[in-house]
DNA sequence: GTGAAAGCGCTAACAG
DNA sequence: CTGTTAGCGCTTTCAC
């Protein structure tokens, strides 16, 4: 039925392992064997049993993508470029959604390394020693979190921050509200704090409000704190959660960007599309992708290489939810 | 270092072959030894290794999904219900993305026939007969996709479409125009069918614009042909499309919904959020998902199975893009 | 109720 | 350059 490399040995008088090497070492055989064998193969429609392979290499060619969200926007982006690259590397995605609770990121995690040649984890909200001790049993990149010992690779918000920051200053906004994400998240207090550093910097006030669901509803939620906060701008968590604070404003009879100022983070495909379009931090989530998958292919390949820690910069794309300085207007 | 059945037989005195059944047929061994197994292998942190079963028994255990575009925001939704509904059966999820092109996504399926119990196809862009081909080598779950003798979940937009002819007709608009999407998608000339159907039945005129590409941009692109077209009501391929139209209208001074309503098929997150908000056709793709997985364990496990077809209702969502019939306003 | 033995398809020394 | 041999971890008859 299905072709094996037996099953083409077999047809050409030769012996398996050397069908084998004529795949795997053709400098190995004679030009002519690795023609014959190429030919029959691809007569046979040949195609190398994966699970074969790995139970005798210990090899899977395989790598795990364990994301909090498929349906969350920022990782579609991600996603799509993580395997991408892993196609190209010969590898395989094997994609896992934990719906955001650990103890089904957990239960993944346990179910997937066995499966996988590594796991790559994005956002993930496991503690930091467990993900240190996962990272001892198995190869581990961390995408958009740290973790003592463990390689990963970060969406620095710090520039992002910075210019946003810059942004609404020069603006003319002198009190500055926060609307923080979940607290599990490891970025909700990453980037309280990045804000907190700046608004000293610039000698301007910042409240924080929330926690909020990162989400359009979170926001819906959240702008009520938001107006009764005092603040003439916002950063929000994310841009779902800044785009649901727009759109409840306006219903507030609050005007986005004349009466109060709105950031985001991300950069998704709808802040660029909703009205008026949203100023964001847009997050690499596509770099990410593909440089979480190349670090995973030098530590599969390397020896014991070190942890790595790789940054992506991160820009403020300014749109018209921060409007224009007024000495402009 | 891992556990193994060997591993843990040796440590009990036992057959590997008693401890497979402890696992496996847990009724054909004394409860007594199922125990001892079971905390042993919990001790130990056992996990099954997925290429030996795979290999022993031919089964992998991994459904591969293959769809056009990660990014694009229909497609979430089912992938996540399609990952959710596998990973409960036990099965894992190999995505893989073919960026809309057919070569691309050939390569893919005969990538993934070996490595996997059978395949989902979503939205695929392959001609019938080689899916009726494939469909005889693998078992294969067509998404949005129809092909004699294979089994598939469609989105039947006829319902939904019926919904926004209806609507339109009711809101007083004689001359309607369909914004056609890409020419090598199975919807796009189905869509074109339906709409053309229920124009007939209403007595209106039905005009096509397009191919455009189904992105906002396409539909930035498509706005000038949709007013030159003398319609007064716009059915789009997608929302993405919709969007683009809406937006381009607003810079063009043309007012949505009172010079222009629009309607778009998905309901995709950002229709909601949209300023006006687009009414739109709804595919349930979350449920798509979640019945693909299950018409896959099906066909698996049975006997058998005749190729068939689960069709899913598609509804109209309306929202302020369509405006209210002139005699509420 | 449990053990013995063979084999899934492929790779990896080791010979020759 | 090619054949031999053994074995990856698990399942699956067939005996006992």
């Amino acid at each position: 039925m299905v072709a094996t490399l037996q099953s083409i040995a077999a047809r050409l008088g030769l012996d398996p392992s050397t069908v084998s090497r004529a795949f795997n070492e053709p400098h190995r055989v004679s030009e002519r064997t690795r023609r014959r064998v190429a030919d029959v193969a691809e007569e046979m429609g040949y195609r190398p049993n994966g699970a074969a392979r790995a139970l005798a290499t210990g090899k899977t060619n395989a790598i795990g993508v364990v994301i909090p969200d498929v349906a969350n926007p920022v990782f579609p982006a991600f996603v799509k470029s993580a395997q991408t690259r892993a196609w190209r590397n010969g590898q395989t995605v094997l994609l896992a959604d934990t719906d955001e609770s650990p103890p089904r990121e957990r239960e993944i995690v346990k179910r997937l390394i066995p499966q996988t040649d590594g796991l790559v984890l994005c956002s993930s909200r496991l503690p930091e020693d467990e993900l240190a001790e996962l990272a001892a049993r198995a190869h581990l990149v961390l995408v958009n979190r740290s973790a003592p010992g463990v390689s990963s690779v970060l969406l620095d918000a710090a520039d992002g921050i910075r210019q946003a920051m810059d942004h609404l200053v020069a603006l003319g906004h002198r009190r500055i509200a926060y609307v923080a994400g979940p607290d599990h998240s490891w970025s909700t207090p990453e980037r309280r704090r990045l804000l907190g550093i700046q608004a000293e910097r610039l000698r301007v006030e910042l409240v924080t409000v929330g926690p909020f669901a990162p989400t359009y509803e979170g926001g819906l939620g959240a702008a009520g704190f938001v107006r009764d906060s005092g603040a003439t701008a916002v950063v929000a968590y994310n841009d779902l959660l800044a785009l649901g604070i727009q759109s409840a404003l306006a219903t507030m009879g609050i005007a986005v960007p004349d009466d109060m100022s709105v950031i985001g983070v991300d950069d998704i495909a709808m802040a660029a599309i909703s009205t008026p379009a949203l100023t964001t931090i847009r997050l690499a989530m596509g770099m990410a992708g593909e440089a979480a998958i190349r670090m995973m292919g030098q530590a599969l390949a390397g020896i014991e290489t070190e942890p790595t820690t790789v940054t992506l910069a991160t820009q403020l794309i300014v749109r018209s939810s921060t409007g224009h300085p007024p000495d402009l207007v």
